[in-house]
RNA sequence: GGAGCCGUAGUUCAGCUUGGUUAGAACGCUAGCCUGUCACGCUAGAGGUCGCGAGUUCAACUCUCGUCGGCUCCGCCA
């Protein structure tokens, strides 16, 4: 007998017999009935159960893996579960095997309500991943996938695996290194990304290439970071900006489409690097937030304020950010907001507030002549460290979005932030190190700046920002062998590191662009989540640890030994 | 590397502010009853190194310090 899915069960199969396996939902053992909810992949299903007919009904206990045959029938009006997608139905058990018994369990399946936590979870995922949320997230993440590789493969791209054992190139994050037991005192490293080998697939011929590319960076983790990311990875011969994008965006395109039945917005707007800090305070702004950022600096050259009058005299600036009918926020909720640019080293946030035709709040009495219509609040933050600032003030541009309601968390805005600076001056070395990506195409009328003021460069690079997540950059790369070395030499790297792509892209390389996208964050947006881990089937703790499998974790002698490896000094607790 | 929040039955939490009886609740679990439940109901029961270590104190779940773990953020992540 066929297998049906619990989730598939409808009103078309009444009447008739069906054969169910999955887990034991939720059990009502009524006494002299037992109802239960059987659950697989595709959702729930209730089986009733006659003791008479099935005595196994009277063993079963939660999360027991049994086969069900049974008849289905449809329930009477009055006891149809709306909850439920197979809720109009029921199957009578005719016979219930049990084909596996489950242990006492460390945390519910069943109650949605009674999240454990992430600990928890993550420690137990594969009960984690029992969960019907979960497991949504899951069919989400594989269905994105799909969709994701007919599109490309119908677009032309070649899938094309590249290795997992890479070589260590100097620039980037930090390697994670694999010791070579043949070549004793060598190393692999994991690829951060697959960015040379692509290039060189294009040197190749290949034309267009994409691969759902595992990155590996031995960096911090947050939310939105793990120490490996899946990457849908794409590279094109004889492409620009322009047909990347356009690429890019039917790709989200087909998603919204399949997934939410929605329309997104094509083209995506453009925006210059320089546009986005100054009206948003972030090179990755969520436009669906309204709010915008706007500097007053001459607002306050001779003010009385004398914190601002001190920062502007000091060659500082001074950023306002515009509340509409932001003056009904209470002193209190005010200075939760003002709690967020503390982290920033700021002690508090300036206001100002027009109710009733008055001005009030720390600024009013310095702001004579402004423009604050009725109802309005402006917040005001001055400094000398730009940078600092502009981060300050996108952390309240979304506090405050997100406090007035001025964000619809269903829409879907995305944009291309573009013309990046090539480098930026670190400020602890003062050494000029790559902003972005240093095998990107500086463009042509910044050339003359190169060797002059190569901060004043910009490269041919695009963003990809979606509701204020960065998705991916892509770039036009760099085919030219002596400029690429010029742009080695800039960013303080050495070209011999880079020798055998340098080599390559003397072979005939084509003009060539490409893009790389975090999979993870973007199946987070169209799941709704904030964090990546709940897309990831076994992700990684912040402190980098698989709590499940207990990863990382000591190995024998011996197999160091034939690594040539000898270590050091071992910290007592990570065994 | 730094900052913050959290850690108490199997699970989710309360108790800690102001140190002092037997550390509670809900869910789960065990046993029994129950023929239309869907968070089934009812009765009874078991279950705790209060993350770990040190200190203060006559006395620590409670206060202090350290440490481990989880999460959030800064640094870091071209």
């Amino acid at each position: 007998m066929k297998r049906v899915y619990c989730g598939n069960v409808a009103l078309e199969h009444e009447q008739k017999t069906v054969r169910l396996c999955g887990w034991v939902h939720r059990l009502r053992d009524l006494g002299g009935v037992t109802f239960l909810h059987l659950r697989d992949r595709s959702g729930l299903i209730q089986v009733v159960c006659d003791p008479k007919k099935v005595p196994e009904a009277d063993e079963i206990h939660a999360e027991d893996v049994i086969e069900i045959k049974g008849k289905v029938s449809a329930r009477p009006s009055d006891q149809v579960d709306e909850r439920l997608h197979t809720g109009k139905v029921e199957v009578a058990a005719e016979k219930l095997t049990v084909l596996n018994r489950a242990c006492n369990l460390p945390f519910s399946v069943e109650r949605e309500e009674l999240l454990p936590a992430e600990e928890m979870r993550l420690r137990y995922r594969y009960l984690d991943l029992r969960r019907p949320e979960m497991t949504a997230y899951m069919g989400l993440r594989h269905r994105m996938m799909h969709l994701g590789r007919n599109y490309l493969a119908e677009a032309g791209y070649w899938e094309i695996e590249t290795p997992i054992l890479a070589r260590s190139t100097p620039e980037g994050a930090r390697d994670f290194l694999v010791p070579s037991r043949q070549l004793k005192g060598k190393f692999y490293a994991l690829p951060q990304s697959p960015q040379l080998y692509k290039q060189i697939l294009m040197v190749s011929g290949m034309d267009r290439y994409f691969q759902w590319a595992r990155c590996l960076r031995d960096e911090d983790l947050r939310a939105d970071r793990q120490l490996e990311h899946t990457q849908i990875d794409i590279e094109a011969s004889f492409a620009d900006e322009k047909e990347i994008q356009t690429l890019v965006e039917g790709l989200f395109a087909v998603w919204s489409k399949e997934l939410n039945g929605e329309e997104i917005k094509t083209p995506f707007p453009p925006m210059t690097y320089a546009d986005a800090i100054e009206r948003f305070g972030s090179d990755k702004p969520d436009i669906r937030n309204p709010l915008e950022i706007r500097t007053v600096t001459e607002k306050f050259t001779k003010s009385e304020f004398r914190i601002f009058a001190q920062v502007v005299e000091q060659g500082g600036t001074v950023r306002s950010l515009t509340l509409p009918d932001g003056a009904r926020l209470s002193r209190k909720e005010l200075d939760t907001i003002a709690e967020e640019v503390k982290p920033f080293g700021f002690p508090g946030v300036a206001w100002v507030k027009k109710t009733d035709g008055l001005l009030s709040g720390p600024l009013s009495k310095f702001t004579e002549g402004t423009d604050l219509k009725e109802g309005n609040l402006e917040l005001c933050l001055g400094g000398k460290d730009a940078k600092n600032l502009n981060q300050a003030m996108g952390r309240l541009r979304d506090v405050c979005g997100k406090r007035l309601d001025l964000v619809d968390e269903a829409d879907m805005a995305a944009l291309w932030v573009t013309d990046f600076p090539m480098f930026e001056l670190d400020e602890d070395s003062g050494r000029i190190v790559p902003a972005h990506h240093i095998f990107t195409s500086p463009r042509d009328e910044d050339l003359e700046y190169l060797e002059k003021d190569p901060l004043k460069v910009r490269g041919r690079l695009f963003d990809i920002v979606l509701n204020g997540w960065e998705l991916g950059s892509g770039s036009v790369r760099c085919h030219d062998t002596e400029l690429q070395k010029k742009l080695l030499k800039i960013a303080g790297l050495n070209p011999a590191h880079f020798d055998f792509f340098l080599k390559a892209l003397e072979a005939g390389a084509p003009p060539h662009a490409g893009i790389g996208m975090g999979f993870d964050r973007i199946v987070a947006i169209y799941a709704g989540l904030d964090s990546i881990r709940d897309t990831i089937a076994f992700p990684k703790t912040t402190s980098g640890q698989g709590l499940m499998e207990g990863q990382p974790s000591g190995v024998e002698e011996s197999q160091l030994n034939e690594l040539g490896i000898k270590v050091r000094k071992i910290q007592e607790d990570h065994r």
